[in-house]
DNA sequence: CTATCCTTCTTACACTGTGTAATTTCGAGG
DNA sequence: CCTCGAAATTACACAGTGTAAGAAGGATAG
C-alpha cells in the first residue's frame, strides 16, 4: 500500500537527489533508497533521460545477468553560481559534480553601498554571460549566495546592501528561460557539504553550522523526501545577555563570540591574517596560555548551543563548518564537551535510549567562490525534479 | 493542479482536525480550510457519517438557499484518558469536545516502585472498564499522558517506573480492538490548549512550553497537515553550565531553575502550598522584594531560552502554558523582555521583516486530570482520521 | 555465430485519490 | 404546489503508483 504520496516533481526530485548524491547508481538500489518500485524507477528514469537530464552510462555487469546501465545525473549540465563572501564577488559556471569550468572573482568597493554592489554585479553578470556565450554553454540553473539574505520579502538585508529583486531581475534578464534561486549565504554552504552517504537517505536530519565572518546554520534532510534546506539563526542565539554587543542589536549572541571576527579580536591579530593562516592549512598559530583557555571557553560555548539546539529539534549528524576544524583535536574536543553538558538524554556516544548524535567538523572552503552557489545551484535544480520552480507562494516556504 | 497528494487518511485527518478545532462548521469553510474542493467534502463526509464519526445538524439557513447541515464530531464518540501527575492517576471517560463523562482519581504511593504503579493503574483500569461496562459505553481511543515517557522502546522512564510496553499489552487486553496513544505528559497538555483559531488553519507553527513541576514542551503545527505534536526538550536546554544540578544530570537547565519545585524554593514554601495556591487562583502570594528581583530574573531567563528556540525554528505562536500565568502582568512582562533579547530579527510585535510572534499565558488545568489526556485521545484519534492507527514503523515518527 | 540462461527493464492493467462540471437535491417563499 | 437559488452529489477525467506479465539484453558455451 502506498502510504507515501508523491507528485511528479517530488518523486523525481527524491530519485535526482539520490543522483547527485551518489553519483550515480543501478536501478535497483536507487528504487531501493527511493522507496519505489522499479517500475516507477523505469518511467520515470525514461522521461528523465528524454529531457536530457540524466544519461545511463555502460557497465560490466557485477554479476551474471546483472545491471549494465548506470543511471546518472548528465555530466554536461551546467549550472551556474554568484557567490558574495570576504568583500569579493565570485561568479562561475560549473558542473552538477562540483566541478568548475569558470570563475572569476571581482572585488567590492571597501565601503560597500547599493549602486557599487550593482556595478560589481554587473561585471560579475557580463563576465558570466560572455563566458556562456562563447562556450555555448547554457546553465540550467543559477544560483546566488548572499550573507545576510533573509528571503526575497524579508528585511532589508543589514550586511549588503543589496535588493534581492533587483538581482532576480536582472538574472531573468540576462538568462532569460533560466530559473534563479538565491539563498543565504549559509544555506549555499550547507548545500555544499550536504552528505551523500548512504546513512543520508534514511530520515535523519542534520544540523549544518557555519562560523565565519557570520555564524549561521541550517537544517538540512538529505532523505528521500528531498527536502529543503531550511536556514537557521544558531548566530543569534544569546549566550550571555550581558555578553559583547552583536550587529543584530542584542548582547552576547553566538555570533559576537565566536565569528572569526570575534577570535581575531581574541587572538589579537587581524582577521584577514587569520583566515589566510586557515586558508593555507597553517591552522591557527602561537597562542598564549590564556588566549588558549578563553578559546577553550568559546568552543565549550558552541558545543552548549548546539547541544541545545539538538533538544529543540534533534539531529543525527552536526556539521560544523569553520575555523575550529583547523585546531588541533585537544581544543577541539571542547565542542563536544559542550555539547554533553547540554544534550538531553546522552552524550555523542548516544546515552541511555539517545539516539547516537555524529560531530563532524569541517574546513571551510575558503577562496573557493562559488562553489558554494554552485552546489546550491545543482540542489536547487534537483530540489526541482529538473522542472521549473514552483513560485513561493504555492510551496508555502520561505526562501532562505 | 494538485501540488499537495493526500492519502485519504491524511485526507480525514485534515477534516476531523478543522471539525475538532472549530467545533462543527458547514461544508463550504470546511472545503476553504482545509484546502479541498466541495466535492471531495461531500464524498469524506459521507464516508465519515457512515462510519457514525461525523454527523450533520439541521441548523437554519443563514441566506436564502444556504446551508443547512451543520458537519460536526458525533458528540456520542467517547474516549478514554489515563494520567499521571502530581503523585496521583487520573483514568476518565469523556468526549471530544472536552466534556468529562466520568473521572476518578487515585493516589499513587510516595515513593513510587514499578510495582505499586502497576498495582494502582490496574485500580484505575478496573474502575474505568467498570463504567464503560455499566454505561455500555465504548472509547474509540485511549490516550495516556505519562510524565518522563520518551517513547515505546526509549530510554527507562527517569521520572516514573512505568514499562510502557506492559501499559500497553495491558490496555490491549482490557480494551480488545481500541487504540491506545501513549505519549509525554507535556504532549497531552500541549493537545489541550491547541488553538482551534482560524489562524491554526494556516501553516502556523506554535511552541508550547509547560511549566510544572517538570518543564517541557513541544512543536505543535495544528494546520491542514493534522501534523504531530512533536515534544521538545526545551526543559532540559542548559542556561548556566554552572547552575544548579538538575535531575536530567546536566546543570543549569531552564527546569533547574524554573520548574515549580524550583520556584517553590525561590519562594521559600513548600512546592505543593505553591500548586494549591495557584489551584485556588490565588496567585503566588506575597513576596520579598528580592524574591520578586530573583523570579524577575528567571522569567527573563524563560523569555531567553524561548527566543532562543524561535531563533532556531521559528513559531507565530509561543503558548507558555504553567505558573507564570498567576503572576500580574507587571512581573509576567519580564518574559517578553527576555525573549526580544533574544528573538532574531525583531521583537514580539514583528520587526523589521520578522513575522510577528504571539505569547500567551495559560494557567494549567491543575487538578483537572485526566482531560490532557482525554484531549490527547481526541487528537490522536483525528490524527488518525478515526482508522486504526498505522505501526510507528510505518509513519517513521517516534512516539511521543 | 547462435542458442540458452539469467536477470533487468518495460509495459498493460488495476487501484487510489482528487478536481471539474453537470446534475440532483433541498429548503424557503409565494 | 410550484419555483427559485444555492448546496450537495456524482459521472468523468486525470495524475501517480504498484503488480505482474512480457520483452530485452548481456554473458557463456557450443
Amino acid at each position: 500500500m502506498a502510504e507515501l504520496l508523491r507528485t511528479r516533481r517530488q518523486t523525481r526530485a527524491t530519485i535526482l537527489a539520490r543522483l547527485l548524491a551518489t553519483g550515480g547508481c543501478f536501478r535497483q538500489r536507487l528504487a531501493a533508497e527511493c522507496r519505489l518500485t522499479e517500475a516507477s524507477i523505469s518511467r520515470i528514469v525514461a522521461e528523465l533521460r528524454e529531457e536530457g537530464v540524466v544519461e545511463e552510462l555502460r557497465r560490466p555487469a557485477p554479476h551474471p545477468g546483472g545491471p549494465t546501465q548506470l543511471v546518472a545525473l548528465r555530466q554536461d549540465l551546467r549550472v551556474a553560481g554568484i557567490e558574495i563572501a570576504h568583500g569579493r564577488l565570485a561568479v562561475g559556471l560549473g558542473r552538477l559534480a562540483g566541478a568548475v569550468d569558470m570563475a572569476e572573482r571581482l572585488d567590492l568597493p571597501a565601503a560597500p553601498e547599493a549602486a557599487g554592489v550593482q556595478a560589481v554585479l554587473e561585471r560579475g553578470l557580463a563576465a558570466l554571460a560572455g563566458y556562456c556565450a562563447m562556450q555555448r554553454l547554457a546553465p540550467r540553473r543559477i544560483a546566488v549566495a548572499i550573507p545576510g539574505f533573509r528571503g526575497l520579502d524579508g528585511p532589508p538585508n543589514p550586511i549588503l546592501p543589496l535588493d534581492p529583486a533587483w538581482l532576480a531581475a536582472r538574472l531573468r534578464a540576462a538568462f532569460p528561460e533560466v530559473p534563479v534561486a538565491l539563498a543565504n549565504a549559509t544555506t549555499a554552504h550547507a548545500a555544499l557539504h550536504l552528505p551523500g552517504d548512504a546513512a543520508a537517505a534514511g530520515q535523519s536530519r542534520q544540523l549544518f553550522v557555519y562560523l565565519g565572518h557570520g555564524v549561521g546554520g541550517a537544517w538540512a534532510e538529505p532523505g528521500v523526501a528531498a527536502g529543503p534546506i531550511r536556514p537557521v539563526e544558531i548566530g543569534h542565539v544569546v549566550v550571555d545577555r550581558a555578553g559583547p554587543a552583536c550587529r543584530c542589536g542584542h548582547r552576547g549572541c553566538l555570533e559576537a563570540i565566536a565569528s572569526t571576527a570575534a577570535i581575531a579580536r581574541l587572538c589579537g591579530r587581524p582577521e584577514s591574517r587569520l583566515i589566510a593562516g586557515f586558508a593555507e592549512g597553517a591552522g591557527i598559530g602561537r597562542l598564549t596560555s590564556a588566549q588558549q583557555a578563553a578559546l577553550r571557553q568559546v568552543l565549550l560555548q558552541i558545543g552548549l548551543v548546539i547541544g541545545n539546539a539538538l533538544n529543540l529539534l534533534p539531529a543525527s549528524l552536526v556539521a560544523l563548518c569553520g575555523w575550529p576544524a583547523a585546531l588541533p583535536e585537544t581544543l577541539r574536543g571542547a565542542v563536544a564537551e559542550g555539547l554533553d553538558a547540554s544534550l538531553f538524554g546522552g552524550s555523542l556516544a548516544g546515552g541511555p535510549g539517545g539516539s547516537p548524535v555524529a560531530l563532524r567538523f569541517l574546513l571551510p572552503a575558503f577562496g573557493a567562490a562559488p562553489r558554494a552557489a554552485l552546489a546550491l545551484a545543482a540542489h536547487s535544480l534537483v530540489r526541482d525534479g529538473a522542472l521549473a520552480p514552483l513560485p513561493a507562494a504555492v510551496t508555502g516556504l520561505r526562501a532562505g
